[in-house]
DNA sequence: CATGAATGAGCATTCATTCAT
DNA sequence: TATGAATGAATGCTCATTCAT
């Protein structure tokens, strides 16, 4: 019988062995729950269902475990693919991306990593560029790069087009994401999504809409 | 025997004593800058120039005094008195306002205020709460208010001022708070605030004058 | 009433005081007995009388408390006082310092001492060095210039006076220190150390009284 | 089913197999390095070539492994064959053997051997025992032996051979086995070696020799 | 009231040992 | 038999809190 299912090699160099995973699934839970500081290992340890030894076997350092999860947080935040089509409509574009944005901000574990990471930032900034760099800064310049193609084809005119998408992603955020994130009230509901998307796209198309 | 010789009985019932405040102006520094977790009881002493013991006469414990800073912090920036004058020129007050908003919230003691409050949110529900109704919201719902103002007179036109409010403030953070707040960029020169203020200000009047 | 007294004063910059020393002789029995790896800070806590806590009041470490210990055990053996009168008869100068010195060697806590710092020479040169020089190479270089004192004296003929101090010291343990370090017999009975010292001291004069 | 075939059980009553040896070479080399406890199992298997799990095949628990390791030692030391032919010169095989003796005491390893042995000696007084009368006394008493027959012979006049045997050893050490087990120089020259046995020889003779 | 020495529960981390494969 | 992943008790150390002075 050879072992061609990765499950029955442990680690040995394997980075993504399933126990590494099942580390970083609860290691993720408790520091988005309780920050960096507030997460200790045991408690890691048994969000993840593994010892606390096990823990070491897999990541150097609580920092290194951290890092990890913070990273992966990242990537799978770059893989959201939003539907940037040029040949798609803008307004609708627009209004898709927004929704789908903020429900990704405003999701239970959204706002804890961008909590988690922005409390942490001042004693790793490491952590905190990357974060910045792979999840906000990210998206906000494929809806540049988006809304640079549009100007192209004449239907916006716009000058600095990283500051119109930041403009559209801040304003989308608007009376939802920091209620959300302060814990005052819950994540907002799609419809409540929807009314401030939808004024986000109709202020910025009235401001951007080429002129002709 | 009655305390009616309020020197000696130091703080009871003497909320704000010098050395109350003292402490919490160390606590401040300490708090902001470590966090909640990262700040020693110890640090914060050496910061406030007293012994440890005096924490505990003024204050019950880690919790309590960090509460209390962050309700201090609230004051004062409920206290930053932006100019709402009615009779003032939207344009000019949308502009000043939004320079100074945004000078404030990019100070490094700015940032860290909220960087602290977000991060503990989720465990100090009512700290995360009262912040952001006290700082953000206060502040928000001055605007609004203005705004409201500025609809009565027929200059603007707009359904919802306190959307409109939390648009505008959310426009001119943006491509400034999040890179500053992450570690990414230092602080924003006034040039660079000037320029997005402008540009928020410019699409948020394209977008909400009356047209008569 | 005026603290002249200073154990009222705890330790403020104060290396001596007696919490110190409490902390340091507990240190000293755990750390001979069990060796640096063996010892636990909190069987040192235990055997000190006082809190772990307490114990990084004093030291920054268990390295710095294990060299304080070593130092002071270093310093107490320097402080032994071995009558090199150089007007005193060579004969029993030796007789008197051989037995003396063997006592030392062989008490429990000599010999432990030897043990417990030889055992992490490799690991700590700076101890080991340390060591030898104020406890071993001390007494013998002293020992030394005894003997040179009584080849100017023309009562002995000695080439090398640090040889022959050695020489000295090493035959005096001959049979009992080894035995004894090594757990194989308890300490030698004075009965015992006399014969040795005795057999040393004759075949020492034999050999280097000087003939005239 | 017997087993008659020893290659299917690799070891069962084979205290020699080339496994366990291997073993034993690895642990030999970290525990003569670091002492019992700065030795990790980890390090051992590492350096033996072994999985961790192998090692509890052979060896019950790292104590077992340790007093093994330690009697291995015992017996290569004690194999270490001195030339004492009692037809041979006396001087020459004074000279010879503490020169031999001193190079195998200073000798990288021959240090540490009693370095870590004495180190343990006090929490396992069995360990010390075996090995001071394996490896110290078992010389010495060589020494004794030889010396007894040059006592019939005439040659020597010795109350004591146990005595004069253990009083040649140690002198050949003086002025060299401290310093190097101190970490305070490092191993002898042959020269420096030459110089302190040819004076303890010298003087061992002068006062030994008999006197017809 | 103000102090700071003392406390001990809690933390991150290590390591001898076990056991399913 | 040989493996190495997994374990969890034990370690060195920190820090919020207490309390005698």
């Amino acid at each position: 019988m050879v072992a061609t299912d990765p499950t029955t090699l442990p680690h040995s160099g394997d980075e993504d062995s399933a126990k590494r995973q099942q580390i970083m699934d609860g290691a993720r839970r408790v520091f988005m729950d309780l920050g960096f500081d507030g997460a200790s290992m045991n408690e890691i340890a048994r969000a993840a269902g593994v010892s606390k030894g096990t823990l070491y076997v897999y990541f150097a350092d609580k920092h290194s475990l951290f890092e990890a999860t913070v990273e992966q947080e990242c990537l799978s935040h770059g893989r959201l693919a939003f539907n940037f089509d040029p040949a798609r409509d803008t307004k609708t574009t627009l209004l898709d991306f927004g929704r789908a944005y903020i429900e990704v901000l405003c999701r239970p574990d959204g706002g804890s990593a961008v909590r988690t990471v922005m409390a942490i930032a001042e004693r790793m900034p490491d952590v905190g560029r990357r974060f910045y760099e792979n999840v906000i800064a990210l998206t906000m310049h494929r809806l540049a790069t988006y809304l640079g193609e549009k100007v192209k084809r004449g239907e916006l005119a716009i000058d600095d087009c990283e500051l119109a998408a930041a403009q559209f992603t801040m304003m989308c955020q608007a009376t939802l994401f920091q209620p959300y994130v302060f814990q005052v009230r819950p994540s907002p509901s799609p419809a409540q999504i929807t009314t401030v998307v939808e004024s986000a796209t109709l202020m910025f198309l009235t401001h951007y809409r080429a002129k002709n």
